[in-house]
RNA sequence: GCCCAGAUGGCGGAACUGGUAGACGCGUCAGACUCAAAAUCUGGUAUUCGCAAGGAUGUGCAGGUUCGAUUCCUGUUCUGGGCACCA
């Protein structure tokens, strides 16, 4: 009886479907283990070798669980919305539905080709509408949902207009610093409002401000617009500036876009990476993609330029907040700087009660010595308009108490309340006072802001300050600010075209245009340095310093606050920019700094920088920012790299949103409505100004008008993207058929985390953090209970193609060998690797691969045609796949499960070569005949097993089940081989040895080991047999060969019982002949011993 | 440019915690069986010097730490993945 793996594969999995072997109970007195998959995206390319490597690595450990006594949930599903079935839409005019359905089918029947043991009850598709009718219900509740800093998780909206309705938006300012409350009737604009403000708002002006908090809203971003195309492209589709299909040009442009505001997990993203068994390098992507950064927001204001001669200039250009030229007035300097000297000369109450309250202590932010119109208080409260006020010495009690009743009415007037303390109160009851302030602040946060036609007083100048313009620089080197030689803006800066003199307009113009036709990868990975001078100049807070504003591509606006102060001492781009421009470099680091090279090193001492010179970068940095604090010059600031997650896309094969437009208002849809379906359309071009194609579908996109709604509602003609469906569907699989909840809590409750993730790190950062955040949303709004969706997480490395190349001779039909190609005008031509035998090409297949190679010619090298070669990735337009589908037929699936996992370990990548395959079937062909041989029939008997037969079979339990525990596959593959030529090689054909044996292989050979198994008479499934437990006395050795090395280096092998003394060893070793030939009569040094390791001598 | 990973015989890889470098498999060479082939089996196979015994060299490259380094450290080269609209 031979090994017939095509009949016995057909008969088992045709058996274990019939009993529904791999159906997976929700409940179980089993503990529960969840293994998972990264879902594929169908493509019609069809599954590739590639595919399968992260499958095969998941089912073995989920068949390995399984016999390990677990209930195990290991399903499988597909993420079916995407661009390449639009794209292979538009060029073949086969509706996106279709092909994907079709694609899918392929899919299954090559996935089940190789044997897995999924759930298939339990499939998932990301574009059933009865799958995306919840993605769309997640998506509203991402909408109607805004995350509360104070409690740090996501809120429903609801309870934000409560609390708009009751105290405005001071203790929840706005997360977007950019954004400014146009409505507000006031000369400033403003982030904060009252709740008066907030009841006098119409709906609009409601609504655009919960938009600036939902967690899932809509804003503006730039696109990459391909005007020829008359379409939106991905980076992918985008090359050089053009586009990839046709090449036409492609330009930037701005659309309304949704986004998840996953900025405001950042924090929780970042620090709950540590609960996850990730690898280290997995979690460092994700924290370098988060990008947490600390350091310092500073206030560079502009220097004014040189105030004009009469008549020498026109009229100053007013700008939107106050007149930029103009100055403010001279009380205001007068004042401010009378606030700096007292700032500077506290009393002792002013200090104690400053030491008290400073830095957020209160939950408040605190400016002391502030000038408020034509007053210096003492300390400032102003985003509850408290002040504060420390009376000093009374000289005249009578007249001290009109003028601060004048005082009090006085900044009454502004919407400000004022709380009064003596001096001795401060300094005899600290903590009494303390608690007053405290009082005042809650009170006032409950009546404060009543005032509602009062301007706004802005948190970060004061009143007064409005007209003098200001740059918001962000560093993580505030030690540096001493070192400043210039500032750089992002060329895209809002505020370039406000500074740019006349003088250098049109550069700048030219500069910008320039920056704006590169991608950001390109502006990223520029190593040419460019740049242009503004004419403005800012002015160094600290030292009054007024250093030049230039902007260049190295700057980029959406990070930090789209500008630097450069320190070309402390930074290598700042450097080499200053080098380049020819700017003057102040030195801060003294000796240190050669003038060739920054000084990044953080251990250097500062030189050069008044009152932190001689201080390191950790304290220096404190120093400044609490300078800084303190004369309101800037602030303390943690600061993201990420940004928000670009949430929509100009595309028809994406779930619909659910959302209704009507008046530049966004409605959600009533959960009953849902799902929203996808309409069908016959063309694909994408509607006007650049929206999605459903913008075309008037009959779907406008709602016909009722009398309850007369006119005017439009449904949202964007799509979600790629990740929308992936970033939940691991909670779908708990409960796929759920239509009344996207997966019932119990059902979450029970299955809980993936506890077993495999996938690519292609993923490192865009799904992997998008459904990490999803969960955490969930999870906060208690529709489940873990906030870490994947506790462990193993990355199976990239199958790569390996191509295969053919080289034409230019303008004929000629072919020359890889080895003659240097000698002619050529042209690279991928083939197909499946008719290439290593490198030769199979000439006769290659005439027959297309017609127009029918007649090639070929100029051979040693009578064969040598293919040139690379390692790409797989991919169907390079001829470089191979399809499981033609190995599983020719070696059956157990063979290709095997190859695949001998292949090397799951997480390295490699190209894919078959050659390897027949070995492993061999392998397979030589555990039949421990069982089976033609000739002889049955061979299997039920003798007792030898010790020598336990040891070999406990030996390949302890290492199959150690390396399946560490996901090294290879190597359990490798010891089944070695297991199985031991006991060919002592005849061994004892089922009490084989039977464990084939337990032990199942999760890699299912069908083969099942097969054998029933043939040895067991009438159960061996997929539910108990797993062989490792007994240790059956191994046990009494002593060991040692390597013995002379200083190092290994000459000879001494057999020394393992209980042998350091004193033993160093008398067998000395005694050894070669020992003693090596040793020339010396005497050793010493002599090392490891235990059940090696002995070294030293001489 | 930035972030992450990798590099070991002709090839895929092994060496798990700093302790015999090359397990296992492919390929290849020699042999057995055979009219022959396939299949199967046996033996050799890192490089190099040597008839052999034995020696030297050797884990991308250059250094360092150590009795001992594929493993740890510093620098460097190349390859792969990602860099926000491919999935």
């Amino acid at each position: 009886m031979e090994y017939n793996f095509r009949e016995i594969e057909k008969y088992w999995q045709d058996v274990w479907q019939k009993n529904q072997v791999y159906k997976v109970n929700n409940d179980s007195s089993k503990p529960k283990y969840y293994v998972l998959d990264m879902f594929p995206y169908p493509s019609g390319a069809g599954l590739h070798v590639g595919h399968p490597l992260g499958y095969i690595a998941s089912d073995i450990f989920a068949r390995y669980k399984r016999l390990k006594g677990f209930n195990v949930l290991h399903p499988m599903g597909y993420d079916a919305f995407g661009l390449p079935a639009e794209q292979y839409a538009i060029d073949h005019g086969i509706h996106p539905a279709v092909s994907t359905a079709k694609n899918i089918d392929t899919f299954r029947k090559q996935l089940d080709n190789i044997g897995f043991c999924y759930d298939w009850d339990r499939e998932v598709r990301t574009c059933d509408p009865a799958y995306y009718k919840w993605t769309q219900w997640i998506f509203l509740q991402l909408f109607k949902s805004w995350y509360n800093r104070s409690s740090g998780k996501a809120e429903s909206i609801e309870r934000l207009i409560k609390i708009f309705e009751s105290e405005g938006n001071v203790n929840h300012p706005v997360p977007d610093q950019k954004f400014q409350i146009s409505s507000l009737n006031s000369a400033v604009k403003s982030q904060t409002f009252s709740s008066s403000d907030w009841l006098s708002f119409d709906e609009f002006t409601q609504q655009a401000i919960l938009m600036e908090y939902r967690l899932a809203y809509c804003g503006y971003g730039e696109v990459n617009w391909c005007e020829a195309l008359g379409t939106v492209l991905a980076n992918d589709e985008v090359i050089n500036g053009v586009s990839e299909r046709g090449g036409f040009p492609v330009v930037k442009k701005k659309l309304r876009q949704w986004y998840l505001r996953i900025t405001e997990y950042a924090d929780r993203l970042q620090s709950d990476l540590d609960s996850l068994a990730w690898s280290d390098a997995m979690k460092e992507m994700q924290t370098n993609w988060i990008g947490k950064s600390s350091g310092a927001e500073v206030v560079f204001k502009l220097a004014s330029p040189p105030a004009p001669l009469p008549g020498e200039r026109g009229e100053a250009k007013p700008s939107e907040s106050g007149s930029f030229y103009k100055t403010a007035g001279n009380s205001w300097h007068i004042l401010k700087e009378y606030g700096r000297q007292n700032r500077k000369n506290p009393t002792p109450a002013e200090n104690l009660l400053w030491q008290n309250i400073r830095n957020n202590k209160l939950g408040v932010k605190v400016r002391r010595q502030h000038a408020i119109q034509g007053y210096i208080v003492d300390f400032a409260l102003l985003e509850i308009r408290l002040i504060i006020e420390l009376d000093g010495e009374y000289h005249n009690e009578e007249q001290q108490k009109i003028y601060d009743e004048s005082r009090t009415k006085f900044l009454n007037e502004f919407g400000l309340n004022l709380i009064r303390f003596t001096n001795q109160e401060v300094l005899n009851d600290i903590n009494a006072v303390i608690k007053k302030i405290k009082v005042a602040i809650e009170e006032q946060k409950q009546t404060g802001n009543s005032n509602a036609d009062v301007p706004l007083l802005r948190e970060e100048k004061g009143l007064g300050d409005e007209a003098t313009p200001v740059v918001r620089v962000y560093t993580t080197r505030p030690d540096t600010i001493f070192g400043v030689d210039f500032m750089v803006l992002a060329p895209e800066h809002e505020l370039v075209e406000q500074i740019t003199t006349p003088e250098l307009k049109q550069t700048v113009e030219e500069y910008v245009a320039y920056v704006k036709s590169r991608s950001e990868r390109e502006r990223m990975a520029e190593k040419k340095i460019s740049g242009c001078f503004t004419g403005a100049y800012a002015v160094n807070p600290i030292n009054g310093q007024e250093v030049p504003v230039w902007i260049s591509e190295y700057v980029l606006a959406g990070y930090g606050t789209g500008a630097i102060m450069a320190v070309p001492s402390g930074d290598e781009r700042d450097h080499k920019f200053a080098k380049f421009f020819n700017i003057p470099i102040t030195n801060i680091f003294g000796d240190a700094y050669k003038g060739d090279e920054a000084i990044t090193d953080k251990n250097v001492t500062l030189h050069n920088s008044d009152f932190i010179t001689g201080l390191k970068v950790k304290e220096a940095a404190e120093k400044v920012i609490e300078w800084l604090e303190d004369y309101g010059d800037g602030e303390r600031k943690v600061n993201y790299k990420m940004r928000d997650a670009a949430f929509s896309r100009q595309r028809y094969w994406g779930e619909p949103f659910p959302i209704i437009w009507k008046d530049g208002i966004a409605y959600p849809l009533k959960e009953s409505e849902l799902p929203l379906e996808l309409p069908h359309v016959d063309s694909y071009k994408p509607g006007p100004e650049g929206e999605g194609p459903l913008a075309n579908i008037l009959s779907w996109a406008d709602i016909p008008s009722s009398d309850a709604d007369p006119t005017g509602l439009r449904r949202e003609t964007n799509t979600m993207p790629g990740y929308a469906g992936s970033s939940w569907y691991f909670l779908r699989y708990m409960d796929p058929h759920n239509d009344n909840a996207f997966c019932d809590r119990k059902v979450s409750d029970y299955w809980n985390q993936v506890d077993l993730y495999i996938g690519g790190t292609e993923h490192a950062v865009g799904h992997l953090l998008y459904s990490r955040m999803w969960t955490k949303v969930l999870y906060d709004l208690g529709h489940i209970g873990f906030n870490e969706p994947f506790k462990r997480l193993v990355n199976q490395g990239m199958i790569q193609g390996s191509s295969r190349f053919v080289y034409r001779v230019r303008g004929t039909n000629t072919f020359v060998s890889f080895g003659q190609k240097e000698q002619y005008e050529i042209d690279e031509i991928h083939v197909d690797v499946n008719i290439v035998d290593g490198v030769e090409l199979d000439i006769n297949a290659f005439r027959n691969w297309r017609p127009e190679f029918e007649k090639a010619e070929f100029i051979l090298e040693d009578g064969k045609y040598i293919c040139g070669t690379e390692v790409e990735k797989m991919s169907k337009s390079k001829f470089n796949t191979v399809n499981p589908d033609d190995l599983v037929s020719k070696y059956g699936a157990d063979t290709f499960r095997m190859y695949e996992m001998f292949l090397g370990p799951v997480e390295q990548s490699k190209p894919w070569d078959t050659k390897g395959i027949e070995g492993v079937h061999r392998f397979l062909k030589k555990l039949w005949r421990l069982f089976y041989e033609e000739d002889k029939g049955q061979v299997w008997t039920t003798e007792l097993p030898t010790p020598i037969e336990l040891k070999i079979l406990h030996r390949t339990i302890k290492k199959v089940e150690d390396d399946t525990e560490r996901f090294s596959f290879n190597t359990a593959v490798s010891a089944f081989m070695i297991a199985v030529n031991e006991l060919t090689e002592i005849g061994c054909h004892k089922k009490a040895v084989l039977e464990n044996i084939l337990v032990l292989l199942t999760p890699y050979a299912p069908h083969i080991a099942e097969d054998l198994w029933h043939k040895l008479g067991n009438s159960n499934s061996i997929l539910d047999a108990a797993y062989p437990v490792f007994e240790g006395k059956h191994v046990a050795e009494t002593s060991k060969t040692y390597p013995v090395a002379i200083n190092g280096k290994t000459r000879t092998e001494i057999s020394i019982d393992l209980d042998a003394t350091q004193q033993q060893v160093e008398t067998i070793v000395l005694a050894d002949d070669i020992v003693k030939k090596w040793l020339e009569g010396k005497q050793p040094k010493k002599i090392i011993y490891v235990k059940n390791r090696m002995i070294n001598v030293v001489m």
